[in-house]
RNA sequence: GGGCGCAUAGCUCAGUUGGUUAGAGCGCGUCCCUGAUAAGGACGAGGUCUGAAGUUCGACUCUUCAUGCGCCCA
């Protein structure tokens, strides 16, 4: 016995229960222990960040996280997951900072460093319980106690390992870097804060004259047109850009004895902001420019180094600086088509001046000028302004040049400037910070070559977005100067400047006169709570210094610098094992590299995507040149580390916007699992779309997935349970022995089991599907298309319910027992059960529940405990009959065509009709579907149907060239074939195709020979019949009735009538009534009365009169027009 | 400003190497069923496939440009 199935299903509770089934039995570990010795299956999980609530995005992610290791574990794959955590960074700070109301780096050390990471620390953890919650809520098997976390000292020493390896081979470097820099606080902005924080201003904007030294005879008394915003860059100029293919002009000011070079397309611009006369003399390209020298407006270096030369690695020798040089970003949009370069105070700046190093030997190029100090206030260097904040000079500045006669034009100029969004007065200033740096960029073709390999989905991202970034990969800027963070495990000699790396906190301290670690004990004594891993984070590892090998006395002071958290996160496939300091790791590395499987969204794709590749470029690479293979690093073939990757769309909130928590444009996850249950949310995503597109999350979508999918599961599901324990169907009873899992050759042992061959046609038909279905989904589950293999799932379910189970119904309502009914049983019931199997990985929960109580529920422990416990079913090819699949089809299709007509012709099911004529298109099919007629004729209600040929009164054939076959074949000559088979006599062109087997056309002067299978026949219902074309039919209503016909009608319009009624009074089932009819209209009582058999027997009516019953009320029916009055009460006896 | 992607029914989305009639669900309309029943089902209306040009015998599909939207980077 199955236990009763409720009416109605509330997915939220039964999901609820499922987990706690799962809980208490263990049942991940166990579908883990299942396959203990099986080939194993690579899952990376992308560590999320748990100082923020978990939103819908997350779900879709986790969900797919959560199909492929579900659906390659039933496949006979062990798939270990281990779950991760990303703790550091500045997010993390910001948090913090936020929560202490501070902003500045300043007010940071000013509270301490050490209080402060421990609240990073705290912060770190601060939903983690809700991202448990909602993972365990959403079915998403990880083991999550077994974490890793990038804070602990295990991951970070793996962390530190790889560095040093890189250090180790020369491929970290210190270099500087321009970034957005606060001033006041004294920190770098995010590219993601400083996008939030641009405002409208007006800065000054100054066209300044840099005069040429030494130009050519004709060019002489000419200066350079240079225009900046920022003229508190100007005392650090370097160089002035223009491009080389752009063409310039030399121009003569009305008024003025020194001439101007300029963009030739600006002269106009400029002329008329000044209102003056520019008349030009000559031109010449920016490519004769370069190499031209400039006095700059401000001499503090000019002074110094003016005349300095260097080698250049060409040979030869030239100034350092001070020079046109050529840049491809210089644009005509504004300004003058000379761009100020001040390497310090911009990142393109800067690229040019490492451009302009690179020509010159080591040491000879020019350095970096920078005028400015950290706190945005000029230094000694410019003892005008020094100590003045930069942006408070820019006044002073102009009137200087003014005096000097190098400005040439002043104006205001509005545009759109960062400031800090913390402090909002405080506008951000392009500043260089000493950095060190990864030499990816060295990597690029090996890390193209690895992208090659990988299976990207879509796999637009391997040429597009991520083969496109790979392409202008610029060296990895590693370092932060922060405080909460992986630190970088570099020591330098305080004397010498030595440096070396160090791999993990024990060799730290194995180091030659170590000292420093009290601080960290004094912390500990003082806190004991305080967690060990923070012994190796700032500000306790700052403390530890050791002696130089270099020199005497000196010793090793660690950088203050961390690392960026996307390089913890890229180093898991290794650090997730504490690789290789860890006892085990190395064996557990081995086994789980590379991944076979990770998916995150695409904002990843320069994040964690890049992040991994990247580092496992570098350390596992096979090149020969990189080639290090030894016993830590081993080299491994591409791709690695991840083979397969599904690169999520982003998920937009339900007005098509961002999802924002302020904007209200998305239901909480928590909501939704309340109101609709995890499996609707997750077939929702893995259903409705690929999950590359971008998706908009929708609650009314969410919500449709339950009557489209699941309560249609469910509604089957409930019927067959309904009917098993009506008739007593108990497969427990029939089958000995342990079952498993219930697979077919299990089933087959049962008594009353016939062999499929020996069961009737519908039988036969829906189990070809259901096999079908399992290999399709099979073939497309393995290429990581959840999307199509949801759609194979939904159209089974809908031949299951719509077809198989109506077909069925009287099979399962037939009173005796009979062999046909147990089949009919038994074949649901494997349907059921397979399909249970089948949505296992997608729909977990329901899964589980149906099997429970199928399955476990009937045999007990016999049976396998969970559903998930179970393999996938692969679909059985002797199961498989395509021609039954097709015949079936055909006849769906007519039957639906015969619906159509009839609704066409208004003829309602309930009136029966003499027959239907079925004009077939291929008569391949024609004995059998004469053979199904009877189901065509009770899903048309119709007594008779015909299947026929030559049928040219209700049809018109049309002829239609296969363009597939001959659009390569006959090119240009297709439109004239098509215009000759439209207007041809189709039935004439048939008879000759039957007749020679081939048809010869004479078009102009060609001749063209076509066979049958160049042809395609269609059919056309003629007009004035109701009838209905398809693909492979069409089908002719005969809509004559018969006085008979017209009767029985009218007695189905009654019991319809009695059954409503019936309903209306709320009668049992099994309840008899008695039925009394006043009715005026003879034709009606006629009917009624020929009838009068079928009417008692539908309606269990056992008391059928003409006349009014006493104890009912009167009902006013209209039956073809004619009133009919209708009491129905229960009958007497 | 650069890169990548998207644009198909009122809405949310499919559309498999270019092929004759572009599909689904919801919504809407008409109807059916009433022993899966506070369910279920059928049928129908609804589309210049964003616009323009090109390649091709043939374009929703390929190319280019334009427009709008999104993301990443500047």
């Amino acid at each position: 016995m199955f236990r009763p199935v409720e009416s109605s299903v509330s997915f939220p509770q039964l999901e609820q229960q499922i987990i706690e089934f799962w809980r208490q039995q263990g049942i991940y570990e166990k579908s883990l222990e299942a396959r203990a010795a099986a080939p194993s299956f690579v899952f990376y999980e992308g560590p999320p960040t748990a100082n923020g609530l978990p939103h819908p995005g997350h779900c879709l992610t986790r969900s797919i996280k959560d199909l492929f290791p579900r659906y390659r574990t039933m496949r006979g794959y062990r798939c270990d997951r281990k779950a991760g955590w990303d703790t550091h960074g500045l997010p993390v700070e910001v948090e913090v900072c936020k929560e202490l109301g501070i902003h500045s780096k300043e007010e940071i050390e000013s509270y301490g460093v050490e209080p402060f990471i421990q609240k990073c620390l705290e912060s770190v953890f601060r939903y983690t319980q809700q991202w448990e919650q909602l993972t365990e809520r959403l079915g998403f098997w990880i083991h999550l106690d077994e974490a890793y976390v990038t804070y602990h000292q295990s991951y970070v020493e793996s962390v530190w390992w790889a560095l040093k390896n890189l250090f180790d081979r020369g491929l970290l470097y210190r270099g500087h870097k321009i970034v957005w820099w606060w001033a006041q606080g004294g920190t770098a902005l995010s590219s993601g804060e400083v996008g939030q924080g641009y405002r409208e201003v007006a800065d000054p904007s100054v066209y300044v004259r840099f005069p040429l030294v030494d130009p050519p005879g004709e060019l002489r008394d000419t200066d350079l047109l240079v225009w900046t915003t920022t003229p508190w860059t100007l005392p650090s100029n370097q160089f002035a850009a223009v491009k080389p293919d752009l063409e310039y002009s030399v121009v003569r000011v009305e008024g003025e004895s020194r001439k101007l070079i300029v963009a030739s397309a600006l002269v106009e611009t400029i002329a008329a902001k000044l209102k003056k006369e520019f008349q030009v003399e000559s031109t010449l390209t920016g490519l004769e420019m370069i190499g031209w020298r400039y006095r700059p407006p401000f001499d503090y270096y000019y002074k110094k180094q003016g005349q300095q030369t260097g080698r250049l690695r060409d040979g030869g020798k030239q100034h350092i600086a001070w020079r046109v040089v050529a840049a491809e970003f210089v644009t005509i949009d504004s300004g003058t088509g000379l761009v100020h370069q001040a390497p310090a105070f911009g990142e393109v700046d800067y690229d040019v001046l490492l451009a302009e190093r690179a020509r010159f030997e080591d040491a000879e190029g020019p350095s970096l000028i920078c005028s400015v100090a950290a706190d945005g206030k000029f230094t000694a260097e410019t003892p005008q302004y020094q100590g003045r904040w930069v942006k408070d000079c820019d006044r002073e500045i102009i009137r200087q040049l003014k005096s000097e006669g190098t400005l040439f034009h002043q104006e205001q100029y509005v545009h759109d400037y960062p400031f800090c969004w913390r402090a909002e007065e405080d506008p951000l200033i392009q500043y260089p910070r000493q950095s060190w740096f990864i030499r990816t960029s060295q990597f690029k073709d090996l890390m193209l070559a690895n992208n090659a390999r990988i299976n990207w989905l879509p796999e637009h991202i391997r040429e597009g977005r991520f083969g496109n970034f790979l392409e202008t990969n610029v060296d990895w800027a590693l370092s932060r100067e922060r405080f909460w963070g992986t630190p970088l495990p570099i020591w330098v000699c305080e004397k010498t400047g030595y440096m070396e790396a160090v791999a993990n906190y024990a060799e730290l301290l194995a180091k030659p006169g170590v000292g420093g670690t009290e601080v960290w004990e004094a912390a500990k004594q003082s806190r004991p709570d305080l967690a060990e891993d923070l012994k190796i984070h700032k500000p306790y590892i700052d403390a530890v210094t050791y002696d130089s090998p270099k020199a005497a006395g000196a010793r090793m002071r660690r950088v203050g610098d961390v690392i960026d958290c996307w390089f913890d996160s890229g180093a898991m496939p290794f650090a997730q094992w504490g690789y290789p300091h860890q006892p085990g790791s190395r064996e557990r590395f081995r086994s789980q590299f590379p991944a076979d499987f990770i998916s995150e969204a695409l904002d990843q794709t320069r994040g964690w995507f890049y992040s991994l590749l990247a580092i496992s470029t570098l350390l596992f690479s096979e090149d020969e040149d990189q080639k290090q293979d030894d016993a830590t690093t081993p080299a491994v073939a591409y791709p690695h580390p991840y083979r397969n990757c599904i690169v999520l769309g982003l998920m937009l909130g339900e007005d098509g916007q961002k999802m924002s928590k302020s904007k209200r444009n998305y239901r909480e996850p928590t909501e939704i699992f309340d109101r609709y249950g995890a499996d609707a949310l997750r077939w929702y995503f893995f259903s409705n779309q690929p999950p590359w597109t971008s998706i908009r999350y929708s609650e009314r979508a969410i919500k449709e997935t339950i009557p489209e999918f699941l309560l249609r599961l469910w509604n089957v599901y409930s019927f067959l349970v309904i009917y098993a324990n009506i008739d007593g169907f108990d497969p427990a009873a029939q089958i000995a022995g342990q079952v498993g899992q219930l697979t077919p050759d299990v089933l087959a042992r049962a008594a009353g089991y016939r062999p499929l061959a020996e069961r009737g046609e519908l039988d036969r038909w829906i189990v070809s599907e259901l096999n079908r279905t399992c290999a399709a989904a099979v073939k497309r589950m393995d290429a990581y298309d959840n999307f199509t293999a949801c759609a194979r799932l939904t159209e089974f379910l809908d031949a299951l319910s719509n077809w198989y189970v109506r077909r069925s119904r009287d099979r399962f309502w037939s009173g005796q027992a009979s062999a046909d009914k147990a089949d009919a049983y038994w074949t649901l019931y494997e349907c059921m059960l397979t399909t249970c199997k089948l949505i296992a990985p997608f729909v977990p929960f329901v899964a589980e529940a149906m099997w429970q109580n199928m399955a476990v529920g009937d045999f007990g422990d016999r049976a396998a405990q969970s559903v998930h416990l179970c393999d996938y079913p692969q679909g059985e090819p002797a199961a498989i009959d395509e021609t039954l699949s097709q015949r079936m089809a055909t006849v769906r299709e007519i039957v639906s065509l015969g619906r159509a007509a009839r609704m066409d012709a208004k003829l309602k099911v309930r009136q029966p009709l003499a027959r239907v004529e079925v004009v077939l298109v291929d008569p391949t099919h024609q004995s059998w579907l004469e053979d199904h007629a009877g189901l065509i004729r009770e899903e048309l209600n119709v007594k008779q149907v015909d299947f026929i040929q030559k049928a040219e009164q209700y049809i018109s054939y049309t002829v239609l060239p296969d363009l597939k076959r001959l659009g390569p074949r006959l090119g240009r000559q297709l439109p004239a074939v098509r215009k000759y088979l439209a207007s041809a006599d189709a039935a004439a062109l048939l008879a000759q195709m039957e007749k020679d087997g081939q048809i010869v056309l004479q078009l102009g002067g060609d001749r063209v020979t076509l066979d049958g299978e160049d042809l395609q026949v269609r059919l056309q219902a003629k007009e004035g019949w109701s009838a209905a074309q398809g693909r492979s039919s069409v089908v002719v209503l005969s809509t004559e009735l018969t006085d008979a016909l017209v009767q029985e009608g009218l007695a189905r319009e009654l019991v319809h009538a009695i059954q409503n009624q019936r309903k209306e009074n709320n009668y049992e089932y099994t309840d008899r009534i008695a039925v009394g009819l006043v009715c005026d209209a003879p034709e009606l009582c006629v009917a009624f009365e020929a009838f009068a058999d079928y009417i008692r027997a539908e309606t269990l009516t056992v008391e059928f009169g003409f006349a009014a019953l006493p104890d009912a009320q009167a009902i006013e029916l209209d039956i073809a027009g004619q009133k009919v009055g209708l009491y129905v009460c229960k009958a007497t006896e």
